[in-house]
DNA sequence: TATATTTGACCCTT
DNA sequence: AAGGGTCAAATATA
C-alpha cells in the first residue's frame, strides 16, 4: 500500500520539485529588478508549499488512508459520505488533543472572542449534559482551502463561570496570517479596542485582540495536555508563551518538514500570533479560493514569515516527518527550495 | 453580496 | 439508546 502510493506520488514530487527548482532560477534572473516579480514568485512559491503540505498529509495518515478522503479530494471532492465520514471521525479521534483554561474577566465576552492567533470558524453548539453552560465547537478557517483540520471546543466552566476551557484538537496544517508584528495598531488604538470589546455584548472572534490575547495567555493561561504524546512535549519543557507565541506551538518536531524543506532560508523569527486572516485568505486564492490577486508583497512576506511561525507548531503528525520517509519523499536537499 | 453564525437534523461512538 | 460532534440550510452581519 504504502508502496504504491509512493510510487504515485513520487513522480508527483519530483514535478513539484523540478517546478519549484525553475522558479528560484528565475528568481535569480529577475535579480529584485522587479518587486512584482518577486512577489509572484512568492506566491509561486508559496503555492508549492502548500502542494507539499497537501501531498504529505495525504500520506501521513496511517490507519484510515486506504478509503479516507486525502487533503487533495476533500477540496476537489468530497468523499462519499456511507465510507468517508466514518473515516473523518477515526482520523479526528486520533488526533492530538489538549486543553487549555484560560481566566477571563468577570464581564468578559464569550469564549469565541478569546483569540489564541488562529482564525476559527464556529460551526456548532451544543447543550452537553450535567454543564450548565453549552459547549460551542470551532474549526479552523482554513479548512476549505488548506485542509487545516484543527478544531477547539470552547466551553465556560460550571464551577467558576470566569474560567474558560478550550480544547484544541488536531493540529493546524494551514498558514495563518499570524503576524500582526508588523500590521499592530498603536497601542492606544488597540487599548481603545479592548474598552470597545468589554462593552461589546456580541463579540466577534474576527478581531482578535493583541493585547487581551496577550494578556490572557501570559498570565491566566493553565495548560492541560491530554492524549498529547509526553514526548512530544517533553521538548516545550519551557512551555511558557514567550512573547506570543500560538498555544499550538508546543511540538519540537514539526519544524523539521518546514524548516527543513522550504523554510531553510528563513530564519525562524518570534511573530505575533494576533491574526488577520484575511490577508492570508486572499492568497489562498491562488490555490482554490475565488480570484483574489490582491495581496500585497508584504502579505506575502508575512505569510512566508507566518509558514516560518508555523514551524513552530504542531503542523503534522507525522510518520512524514520521520526521517526515512523524509527523505524517500524528499530526495533532494529541499532547504534550497526558497533559497 | 460575501462571509460568519445559528440551529435543528443527522451521524458516530460508547 | 444516549450523548457528543458535525453538517448544512437558514439567518444575520458587515
Amino acid at each position: 500500500m504504502e508502496d504504491i502510493r509512493d510510487h504515485e506520488q513520487k513522480p508527483l514530487i519530483n514535478e513539484l520539485t523540478l517546478g519549484m527548482e525553475l522558479v528560484k532560477q528565475l528568481r535569480v534572473h529577475l535579480d529584485h529588478s522587479s518587486p512584482n516579480g518577486e512577489m509572484l514568485i512568492k506566491k509561486i512559491l508559496s503555492s508549492y508549499e502548500n502542494a507539499f503540505l497537501m501531498l504529505n498529509w495525504s500520506g501521513s495518515d496511517g490507519e484510515s488512508q486506504t478509503s479516507g478522503p486525502t487533503i487533495g479530494s476533500v477540496i476537489a471532492s468530497p468523499a462519499p459520505l456511507e465510507s468517508g465520514r466514518r473515516d473523518v471521525y477515526k482520523k479526528r479521534k486520533a488526533l492530538p488533543r489538549w486543553t487549555e483554561q484560560v481566566r477571563v474577566s468577570a464581564g468578559t465576552p464569550l469564549e469565541g472572542s478569546l483569540d489564541d492567533g488562529y482564525s476559527w470558524r464556529k460551526y456548532g453548539q451544543k447543550d452537553i449534559l450535567g454543564a450548565t453552560h453549552p459547549r460551542g465547537y470551532y474549526r479552523c478557517t482554513h479548512r476549505t482551502f488548506q485542509g487545516c483540520m484543527a478544531t477547539k471546543q470552547v466551553q465556560r466552566n460550571d464551577d467558576d463561570p470566569s474560567i474558560i476551557e478550550i480544547t484544541y484538537r488536531g493540529k493546524h496544517v494551514c498558514v495563518q496570517a499570524s503576524q500582526r508584528t508588523r500590521t499592530l495598531r498603536p497601542l492606544n488604538n488597540i487599548i481603545d479596542q479592548e474598552q470597545n470589546q468589554n462593552v461589546q455584548e456580541e463579540p466577534k472572534q474576527r478581531q482578535p485582540q493583541p493585547h487581551e490575547l496577550l494578556s490572557n495567555f501570559q498570565t491566566h493561561l493553565k495548560v492541560k495536555t491530554e492524549n498529547l504524546d509526553t514526548r512530544e512535549l517533553a521538548p516545550s519543557a519551557s512551555f511558557s508563551f514567550p512573547s506570543t507565541t500560538p498555544i499550538e506551538c508546543t511540538e519540537s518536531k514539526d519544524p523539521i518538514f518546514l524548516n527543513n524543506s522550504f523554510m531553510g532560508s528563513y530564519s525562524p523569527q518570534f511573530l505575533s500570533p494576533a491574526t488577520s486572516e484575511t490577508n492570508y485568505y486572499s492568497t489562498m486564492n491562488s490555490f482554490g479560493g475565488p480570484p483574489n490577486f490582491q495581496t500585497s508583497d508584504s502579505d506575502l512576506n508575512e505569510i512566508l514569515s507566518a509558514t516560518t511561525s508555523a514551524s513552530n507548531s504542531p503542523i503534522m503528525d507525522l510518520d512524514f516527518l520521520d526521517p526515512s520517509n523524509f527523505d524517500s519523499i524528499f530526495p533532494l536537499d529541499a532547504s534550497i527550495f526558497l533559497n
